[in-house]
RNA sequence: GGGGAGAUGCCCGAGAGGUUAAAGGGGACGGACUGUAAAUCCGUUGGCUACGCCUACAUAGGUUCAAAUCCUAUUCUCCCCA
């Protein structure tokens, strides 16, 4: 078996193992492993994809991925990494969410492949079976308060103002349950998770060596951020999820395609799967040359690829020619919806731009321009694009020809501010 | 309760009766440049039926041929003394 925990070293995806003898363990035979997601959203984001593809990665060298949605541990709420108490979710909306999550895990992950086909669980299934006092007897005699007191994710909040109740202290336990439980029940040894997992992983091993004097293991990955020590999936506009309704193709590309020059190499070996001698060769020559951002083009090319498909990419690819000035022609109203979906949209009359409608007047219907005047000021600066065509003539009139698709046509202000007009 | 200062365009801030749609800066927007970056440079930044017209300097009145600028009242803000 290939060296799979020195890969995932050398693409920079271990922030720690907990015990050296690991790496043996992982060459010598098939090892079932688990990482867990919290519900909180029914799509998961790009951020939970390092640890995807990680999973991904040791399925490929012949591991067994074993997810847990959380849909027990959800309903509690992990203190690790938050510094504020959660909100907690009713059972409907955990239900949706892990309806979503599982739809996303199973497009990155093969639940088809023989004895190493991931499953996945939800931990709800064992634990609610138990009473409290059930659960303080079997469970709880085993944690001591010190070792629980000492977590980082516990001092922390507890030398907070906000505090931390009873509920999420206990979380910790009920995670290293889950440990317990998936090594009795599906011989799961190795528990995945980031690195702010630390403390709950090492609760679930040390249970595990108490209760059944067997050996797990835990490796936990970084917390991947870009240059400027930002979290890895949050952009201006928001979170970057998976789900194509939620951030579109385009936008994903957009924000990988972003990516600054010191981190797309990081990235490249954290969520794509090409050798790293191929990009050790693209690191090079996009040092020789940045301008031509071919990592980050590469980067962009091959997640969106890995979450949305062949159809995906495409899709991001041509809105991105279009949003960055390609003239708008031949475009079905579905193509032009989905390009433009996170773009904002007016209403027009159809029988108004039958009649032809001045520019100035269309213009300063939409969101892009506060008035006639403001119309004219971009036109006369050069700024004002119909279905991204210059508008050099403040006297035209626009009319149902000027249509792009059947019904809408798109302005454009500067170099990519958009708003879709649509004749209803 | 007494005394003082102030309220200006998206923000800060000049202006103290007439070339004031209001200096300057910031921001924003457009353009050039560029790597869909940063920096830089140029332009724009109340509206319209646009070489002109209308609306604007807390609000409402007033004095003037003329008011952001003077007067009165109102509202709000800040400071000082009790």
């Amino acid at each position: 078996m290939t060296d799979i925990l020195q890969e995932l070293q050398n693409r920079g995806l271990v922030h720690d193992v907990s015990d050296q003898s690991l790496g043996e363990k992982l060459t010598t035979g098939m090892v079932s492993f688990y990482t867990g997601y919290d519900p909180t959203a029914k799509s998961l984001q790009i951020g939970n994809l390092c640890a995807i593809i990680t999973m991904r990665r040791l399925q490929l060298a012949g591991h067994r991925p074993v997810i847990i949605v959380g849909g027990g541990t959800g309903m509690i709420g992990d203190p690790s990494g938050k510094n504020a108490e959660r909100n907690l979710l009713d059972e409907n909306t955990i239900a949706a969410n892990i309806a979503g999550q599982r739809a996303q895990l199973e497009k990155l992950l093969d639940f088809d492949c023989g004895k190493n086909s991931a499953i996945l669980l939800n931990n709800y299934d064992w634990l609610k079976q138990f009473s409290f006092i059930d659960f303080l007897r079997d469970v709880g005699k085993n944690f001591r308060l010190g070792e629980m007191l000492a977590k980082e994710s516990v001092k922390r909040r507890l030398n907070s103002d906000v505090g931390i109740s009873f509920t999420e202290f206990s979380y910790q336990i009920l995670q290293a349950y889950d440990f317990l439980h998936l090594y009795r029940k599906e011989g799961v040894t190795l528990q995945l998770g980031g690195s702010d997992q630390w403390g709950n992983i090492t609760a679930g091993i040390d249970l595990v060596r108490k209760l059944e004097s067997a050996q797990a293991y835990g490796l936990v990955i970084p917390l991947v951020t870009d240059g400027q020590g930002k979290k890895f999936g949050k952009s201006e506009s928001g979170t970057i999820f998976l789900d194509p309704e939620m951030t579109s193709p385009y936008q994903m590309y957009q924000y990988l395609v972003n990516s600054d020059d010191q981190s797309v190499i990081g990235y490249l070996k954290k969520f794509t799967f090409l050798p790293l001698e191929e990009i050790a060769a693209l690191e090079k020559r996009t040092a020789e040359n940045p301008g031509a951002r071919e990592a980050q083009k590469i980067l962009a090319a091959e997640v969106v690829k890995i979450v949305h498909g062949e159809t995906g990419l495409e899709a991001a690819l041509r809105a991105t020619r279009i949003f960055f000035g390609e003239a708008i022609e031949n475009v079905s109203d579905a193509d032009l919806g989905a390009i433009f979906a996170d773009v904002p949209s007016i209403d027009i009359a159809k029988d108004q731009l039958a009649a032809g409608i001045n520019v100035m007047d269309l213009l300063a219907l939409t969101t892009l321009f506060s008035s006639k005047s403001d119309a004219r000021r971009s036109i006369q600066q050069n700024g004002a694009y119909i279905n991204n065509v210059k508008v050099d003539d403040i006297d035209r009139t626009v009319s149902t020809a000027d249509l792009a698709t059947d019904n809408a046509l798109v302005v454009r202000k500067g170099k990519k501010n958009y708003c879709v007009v649509k004749a209803v």
